[in-house]
RNA sequence: GGGCGAUUAGCUCAGUCGGUUAGAGCGCCACGCUUACAACGUGGAUGUCGGUGGUUCGAAUCCGCCAUCGCCCACCA
């Protein structure tokens, strides 16, 4: 705390205390219904709803961007006038959820998700879901978030269940919904379904294995064995055939006339390796293409192999699948483990075993190596190869092996039921939305991701086999043949006579594949609308049982913008704020979630759900890493607002938004001990407890388990990089302080503009100027642009010259009023342009100003808004601009800077006023001879002379300016050396641009081809060198002249 | 393999339509608690704009190539 004995005079504290303006702003706004928005048709609407966090866990700081840039753009669009609605909720996040939810259950209580049941497990989900949801809603309002609190949804809730029943219900209507057998990638641990999204891929040391499969009844000529390579000896299990392309020397020809073309258009130094490629092509083609001709004729005569280990004769086929150009040119089919061999199988009519159930442990199908998990069937495999002399050679290899996302296990192709949605129709309509620019991308860049995700029109498989999630409406029954079937269509046709609109069926009509479906048997699904018991009785008494699946989450966030205005009803919400505004959000769920919004919307209300995607940066690490929970770099947001300040953290995130960069974010730990920082590196950062090395006690991170850990003091983490927004809140508040402190007798006086004078003009100029930049960058989504152009005229011009110059008259009875008007004037306006980004401070001074002087504005006599949430977005006022005065005011600066300089440099004492004068035009001189004043109180610099005629006074320190000179009277102060070295430093700078000048506009061609203005420029500019190149040689040679005497 | 983005001061980043003596904050140096603010003020030092070739009268800026880093998509028996 100062010990200023002035202390007493200022009611306000001299830093700006955060937390409290925090608590007691948020509350105000709440009990007044600021957050809240209903439909007004004398407004328009101005709608954002939140892409809803996760509650897998608490908010980091990618989260604290993202709802930052959100409020910002609601909190203006709501001062602007317009009816803004900010919807909040969180999302279910299915697989994600239980996965930390199951996680957690083995590791505290030894418990499997099977042991405590289904009910059980979601009961557990569902606490879960009850404390993150509050936490995450918490950390919103601590943020500050304007988000209308009682609109609060859940993807889980029953608002939106309806809509995914609907959306459901009408799509499996439309045969947009399918059950399928098909290949998925299958997470062993969690025994789901994921879809490709939920897939990553690792590079993993691994092998590649040749197996001899010996040939049944050779001919004479032919050979014994036929060669495979795998990285997955395992799968040969179930293989089913062995593949030779058809047309093997066509397709050597292929590849080696692709790799030539491809020889052509490489860069040099690609070539030799290419042309190595080529080589062993041609060799390949010389060594191995009678053999594969060879085998190819066997396939076409229908030989068979004998598949080892398993002692079945498999079929050698043809199939394009296999490439002569690579392994042994031979391919082992394998349909229900792979994608491709599953096409393959497809196109054969091959069986599909699969040798795998849902645990990652070996079926009967594998006969003796069944209940091995994978790595065991393997080794296994392997070994037994070797031992019948069947395995040709192995090489080491490196692997781009798939794992989960979620439980970051390696992914299994597994063949399985699941449900589809259709994509090739609704994801046209997706495309076009972006094309005919109905959803504008922004950054524009990110639509080509969105359209050639949405071009490949892949179907979406949206059944989990999960807990958590909402459960597939789906009551299916297998007809074991044609009466079984029509007994079934029966049956519900009566109930759909009876249960009018509520029940759509299919009928699935079993794939060939080789497992032997009765003839004429197929499965019957119904769909029902809602859970009408009696229907669900009725349907289950004649032996359909309902789908114990969960639908992906995705298919719940798809409708987030239309489910949560309360969609299928027709609800007044729905009709006045769909389409919404804007969507903000990153990058990487531009197409998990922007697109299928996109789809889902147009098929569900027939409109886009949203007119402009603002996509911004992600957060990273110091390591270039994205944050997450996992990883141990995620900061939490409250950390940062306890130290720094909600303001602080906004401002700073939005300081940092620029277009194309990437917020790099290097953290530190704070030892709660000594508050020093830690920095946090990849190795103390997943510690559950650090060692402060400044003062050496521990403190405890989000790791801490252990009681002994636990009960240390917890080392918030937090980043440097938030201090300068926190100075920036702070100098705000100070120079909020000097305003207030001078407005005891304020009254808003009537004022003329020829009481204005040259920086009341000015500031009210710059004023004009930083309204336009500040509203022009937000309506683009700039907040960096913004956010800089707030932070630069708050503090370089507002503060640093217009506080500072309205100080004297502040001390003058005539002229207070006008300078308390500007002021405070400007003041105001700097308060709302700041609002959005910043709002508890400039709620802070906003109401402590409205008991000083509620009515301010310069030219509206109505008292100031009760809120500045609800005060209008300030109007750039054309009439304040004025070149003219700002050109002169730039005048005013260098000569200010200049004479600040010679005093630092010649290290006058601070209270020692020195003398000087201006040589300058008399239009100059009369313009700055008002100015006087202010360089006595910003410099210490008193104006003895200013005009055409000024001379310099014998000792002094010249500086020569662009059409003017100005001479610092340094009689009885100079140190003459140090004058002299900087002149000469000052010579040696200006002779060098001159010379660079010089050689410019000799250039002949310069001259010819520069437009006429730059040429012009450049010679004004090179006059002005001169000029005061000459002035630095006289004032040097008058400085060596006195010294001599 | 395809695409996107980046590379500017010790650190983190701006840099508009190609024309400035290339900027800011932090850090660093010097001086200063001067009545809003030491979370501050005044002044200062700091750059081969990743490399290279080109276009141009003129390139941090536009184009080609190279290097490094990050991300996304696809695929590899």
């Amino acid at each position: 705390m100062s010990t200023s004995p002035n202390e007493n005079r200022s009611e306000l504290p001299k830093q700006y205390d955060h937390l409290a303006a925090q608590r007691r702003w948020y509350q105000f706004w709440e009990q007044r219904g600021c957050f809240s928005s209903d439909p007004n048709p004398a407004k328009r609407p101005y709608t954002i709803a939140i892409p809803p966090p996760n509650v897998t866990g608490a908010l980091h700081l990618g989260h604290a961007l993202n709802n930052t840039l959100q409020d910002i753009c609601i909190r203006r669009k709501r001062m602007q006038g317009f009816e803004a609605l900010w919807i909040p909720g969180t999302d279910h996040a299915g697989i994600a959820t239980q996965a930390v939810v199951e996680r957690r259950l083995l590791q505290e209580e030894g418990l499997s998700r099977h042991q405590l049941g289904r009910q059980g497990l979601v009961d557990r989900i569902w606490q879960w879901k009850n404390e993150y949801e509050a936490r995450i809603l918490g950390q919103l309002k601590q943020m500050g978030c304007s988000c209308d609190w009682r609109r609060t949804r859940f993807t889980l809730d029953p608002i939106c269940a309806r809509a995914v029943r609907h959306t459901f219900f009408s799509l499996f209507k439309e045969r947009l919904i399918y059950r399928g057998k098909r290949l998925v990638n299958w997470d062993t641990m969690l025994q789901t379904a994921v879809s490709d999204d939920e897939v990553f891929h690792e590079t993993v040391d691994g092998h590649f294995w040749y197996i001899n499969y010996p040939l049944i009844d050779p001919r004479p000529g032919e050979p014994a064995h036929v060669t495979v390579a795998t990285t997955r000896p395992e799968t040969m299990l179930g293989d089913t055939a062995v593949a030779v392309h058809p047309d093997p020397a066509g397709a050597l020809e292929r590849a080696e006339r692709d790799l030539r073309a491809k020889i052509d258009d490489a860069p040099a130094k690609e070539r030799p390796e290419l042309e190595d490629l080529l080589e062993q092509l041609r060799r390949r083609r010389d060594e191995m293409l009678p053999l594969l001709v060879k085998l190819r004729d066997m396939a076409r005569r229908g030989a068979m192999a004998l598949l080892p280990l398993q002692n079945r004769p498999i079929p050698l086929i043809e199939d394009i699948w296999a490439k002569p150009e690579l392994g042994t040119g031979c391919v082992k089919i394998t349909p229900a483990h792979d994608p491709n061999d599953y096409e393959v199988g497809k196109r054969h009519g091959l069986p599909m075993p699969s040798i795998l159930n849902p645990d990652g442990t070996l079926r009967d199908e594998a006969g003796p190596y069944r209940g091995k998990t994978i790595a065991e069937a393997r080794a296994q495999v392997v070994a037994d190869l070797e031992a019948l002399g069947l395995l040709a050679k192995v090489e080491d290899r490196k692997i781009e092996l798939a794992h989960s996302d979620r439980s970051k296990t390696p992914i299994e192709p597994l063949l399985t039921d699941q449900w589809f949605v259709k994509m090739d129709h609704l994801a046209q309509t997706a495309i076009d939305a972006v094309v005919d620019g109905r959803v504008k991308i922004i950054p524009s860049r990110y639509a080509k991701g969105y359209l050639d995700w949405l071009g490949e029109k892949r179907d979406w498989p949206i059944s989990r086999q999960l807990w958590w999630g909402h459960q597939i409406p789906v009551w299916s029954a297998a007809a074991a043949d044609r009466n079984a079937l029509s007994d079934a269509l029966a049956l519900l046709a009566e109930l759909d006579r009876r249960f009018p609109r509520l029940m759509k069926h299919q009928v699935e009509e079993p794939e060939r594949t080789g497992e032997g479906a009765a003839p004429g048997g197929a499965v019957v699904h119904a769909c029902l609308l809602e859970d009408q018991p009696e229907l669900i009785a009725a349907l289950e008494s004649a032996g359909f049982v309902r789908s114990p699946d969960v639908l992906d989450t995705w298919f719940s966030s798809a409708l987030w913008p239309h489910s949560t205005l309360g969609w299928p009803e027709q609800t007044p919400e729905l009709r006045y704020y769909y389409p919404t505004s804007a969507l903000v959000t990153s990058r990487d769920i531009i197409t998990l979630w922007v697109a299928r919004m996109v789809l889902a919307g147009l098929h569900n209300v027939g409109e886009v759900p949203f007119a402009e995607v603002y996509i911004h940066p992600k957060i990273l690490d110091a390591y270039g890493e994205g944050m997450s929970k996992s990883k141990g770099n995620g900061v939490d947001p409250i950390d940062v607002i306890e130290k720094f300040g909600a303001d602080a953290l906004r401002f700073g995130l939005a300081y940092l938004t620029t277009e194309t960069q990437d917020i790099r974010m290097p953290v530190e730990f704070e030892c709660p001990h000594c508050e020093k920082l830690v920095e946090q590196t990849r190795e103390n950062r997943i510690l559950p407890r650090i060692k402060c090395p400044h003062c050496g006690k521990a403190f405890s991170t989000q790791w801490a388990k252990k009681p002994a850990d636990v009960a240390l003091p917890r080392g918030a983490v937090v980043s440097e990089r938030f201090e300068l927004a926190r100075n920036f809140c702070n100098k705000l508040w100070n120079a909020s302080r000097f305003v207030m402190m001078n407005l005891e007798d304020y009254r808003p006086a009537a004022m003329s503009s020829e009481e204005l004078r040259v920086e009341d003009r000015w500031v009210l100029s710059r004023l004009f100027t930083v309204t336009e930049v500040v509203s022009s960058a937000f309506d683009e989504y700039r907040f960096a642009d913004a956010a800089r152009a707030l932070y630069d005229f708050a503090w370089d011009e507002f503060c640093s010259f217009y506080v500072e110059m309205v100080k004297t008259r502040l001390q003058n009875e005539a002229e207070r009023p006008v300078a308390q008007r500007v002021l405070t004037h400007a003041l105001d306006v700097l308060l709302r342009l700041l609002h959005p980004v910043a709002p508890f401070v400039t709620e802070e001074v906003w109401q402590r100003l409205a008991a000083i002087a509620p009515v301010r504005g310069l030219d509206d006599p109505r008292p100031a808004a009760e809120s500045i949430m609800i005060a209008p977005w300030p109007v750039a006022r054309k009439e304040d601009r004025d070149a003219q005065i700002e050109a002169l005011f730039a005048r005013f600066q260098e000569v200010l800077r200049g004479v600040r300089d010679i005093r630092a440099r010649q290290n006058v004492p601070p209270r020692t006023t020195v003398r000087f004068s201006i040589r300058t035009d008399a239009e100059l001189a009369e313009a700055l001879r008002p100015m006087a004043p202010y360089f006595v109180s910003m410099a210490g610099a008193e104006l003895t002379e200013i005009g055409p005629q000024t001379t310099a006074p014998p000792l002094c320190a010249g500086i020569a300016l662009p059409a003017m000179e100005v001479f610092v009277n340094l009689a009885g102060v100079i140190d003459v050396e140090a004058e002299c070295a900087r002149k000469r430093k000052e010579l040696a700078d200006l002779e060098k641009f001159i010379a660079a000048k010089r050689n410019k506009l000799q250039n002949q061609s310069f001259i010819e081809r520069a437009p006429a203005e730059v040429v012009q420029k450049e010679r004004d500019s090179l006059n002005e060198l001169a000029a005061a190149r000459d002035a630095a040689v006289r004032a040097l040679e008058q400085l060596i002249a006195a010294a001599k005497t």
